[in-house]
DNA sequence: GCTTGACCTCGAGTCGACTCGAACTCCTAC
DNA sequence: GTAGGAGTTCGAGTCGACTCGAGGTCAAGC
């Protein structure tokens, strides 16, 4: 398969999947047909749509490398590879915490907004500060 | 109030305070003492949670900067604002629902090598590729 | 009067993850 | 045989939001 069609498979841009292999996001080296162009199965597919949901919840690429690292070693690594596995849950459980309040205090804020629309008051809203959240 | 006093109250950085005034990310002008020392007040404070919210669900400066320079104008820019935070609460939503699924992968994957540890066949993992979800 | 500490300005540096562009090589189809 | 399209390498550029550091000013306490 070629890098455009893994591209496509994907949603990473081919100079990121290049990006990536530079980077040694990969279990396995890249083959490369007799052009030098690289090769893809399967298996790179299922591993960049893995590294693609763990970079859409911001693990760093160098997570993802030692990642990586502990597979290409192969058995006796799977303890590391879920203490990460489980790091980085508990950071993106975190980040979601902070996204629902900070989701809280917004829905407030447009909530009032609409309020003082509804009662033609809209005007008043900031007279001495920011009307922030009920309990913050 | 000093700049050290508000940036201990609202966990930004003195450098990042000045730097938000640079940025005009303030509504009004901030005070200055006879030494040229900024004198921030309650009003400011508030103001600085709310932006602190704003920036920790990644609202870009520019969009602060709108939302600040509407409430400046005063009177007749409400409508503008509320479109503002009603376009930051979708892209919120959106991403808030992305690391849920993202999460669902992640989740997935810990349980995976759990139930091998607990099976003692950790190292049958990765034979042929990632095991991603059920039905990804 | 002198040290200490908190403040000031200004410009430059950092960081991570791409993203781009130039110059090149192949293979395929006409 | 040549034009086009997809691939290659390499190094440099971008972006946003800080973050830092140098060099200076000022007021209070000893």
């Amino acid at each position: 398969m070629s890098i455009g069609r893994v591209s496509e498979r994907t949603g990473l841009s081919a100079h990121t999947l290049r990006f990536y292999e530079r980077e040694g996001l990969f279990v396995e080296p890249i083959r490369r047909d007799t052009a030098g162009r690289r090769v893809f199965g399967e298996k790179e597919v299922g591993w960049l749509q893995v590294c693609a949901r763990l970079r859409s919840s911001d693990m760093p690429l160098p997570d993802i490398r030692r990642y990586a690292e502990l597979v290409r070693q192969g058995a006796g690594t799977e303890a590391e590879r879920l203490e990460l596995l489980r790091g980085h849950q508990a950071r993106v459980e975190r980040r979601a915490r902070e996204l629902r309040d900070s989701l809280d205090v917004i829905r407030f804020k447009v909530a009032l907004y609409e309020e003082h629309f509804a009662a033609g008051s809209a005007d008043t809203l900031w007279r001495d500060g920011p009307a922030c959240a009920p309990a913050e």
